[in-house]
DNA sequence: GAATTCGCTATCATTTCGATAGCAAGTGGG
DNA sequence: CCCACTTGCTATCGAAATGATAGCGAATTC
């Protein structure tokens, strides 16, 4: 059975009919995805420098991430390594906010624990 | 062991250094994690109707998501049910977007797969 | 005090992930 | 041709996450 690839339309995780949302959310939603997504956001990698960027992800789970990727028309795989498609870069587009936003979190969160009562 | 919840500052998938938006990307990069954020922009809601309103995600599954983002300060519950905070309406600003967006790529998944030859 | 609702926990099967080993195809010498 | 090297994987197997179902204890309402 060859893996089950989240795609609108089709009973995804969060939605029967497969909303679009959902699928996207069901994709993203498994490990590395995004990872590999904002590493290949600086440019065109081969396979063992994406896996050497994700700190040694292993081969089998990049693998099926690039697969579900590819198959999503985010990714795409040529001769100069895998890299994000035009649709690919426009939801890095979207996710790159995520960035500022998160060292704004770790704050958040570090004053919270820092300062453990009122 | 009370499970691992990511936090930045501390290794996460993707960063052994707990890069914030590697720690960001391993809480929501887990079942449910976005659907969760999600549902609740639209208002509180109790343990069971957000339950139901991810179609019928289970109970175990949904705890643990609950348990991640409150300890994250994404969500907090009270007498009203979970809800919220300002820090993940934030977030939510940030993902808003995605739901315009995951349209369109679902029209251009349609095509591409209608139109199978070049 | 019986009935509901709410927020879970317990249990167990299934699926996914993670780690390691290694292979087949292509490239470029020598 | 032969060898070394890189690239893109697949195979195997144990560990961890997820999914499905049952049900409990506390609080609220009648």
């Amino acid at each position: 059975m060859p893996d089950k690839i989240p795609t609108p339309g089709s009973p995804v995780r969060g939605s029967k009919t497969g909303k679009p949302i959902m699928a996207l959310f069901d994709l993203l939603g498994r490990s590395w995805a995004l990872g590999v997504i904002w590493q290949l956001s600086n440019g065109p990698k081969t396979f063992r420098d994406l896996q050497a960027a994700c700190e040694g992800v292993s081969p089998t789970v990049l693998n099926r991430r690039l697969k579900e990727l590819k198959a999503s028309a985010i990714v795409a795989h040529d001769g100069n390594g895998y890299h994000l498609t035009d649709t690919g870069m426009a939801l890095f587009s979207l996710l790159q906010p995520l960035g500022p936003w998160a060292i704004e979190w770790a704050k958040t969160l570090e004053e919270r624990d820092t300062l453990p009562d009122a």
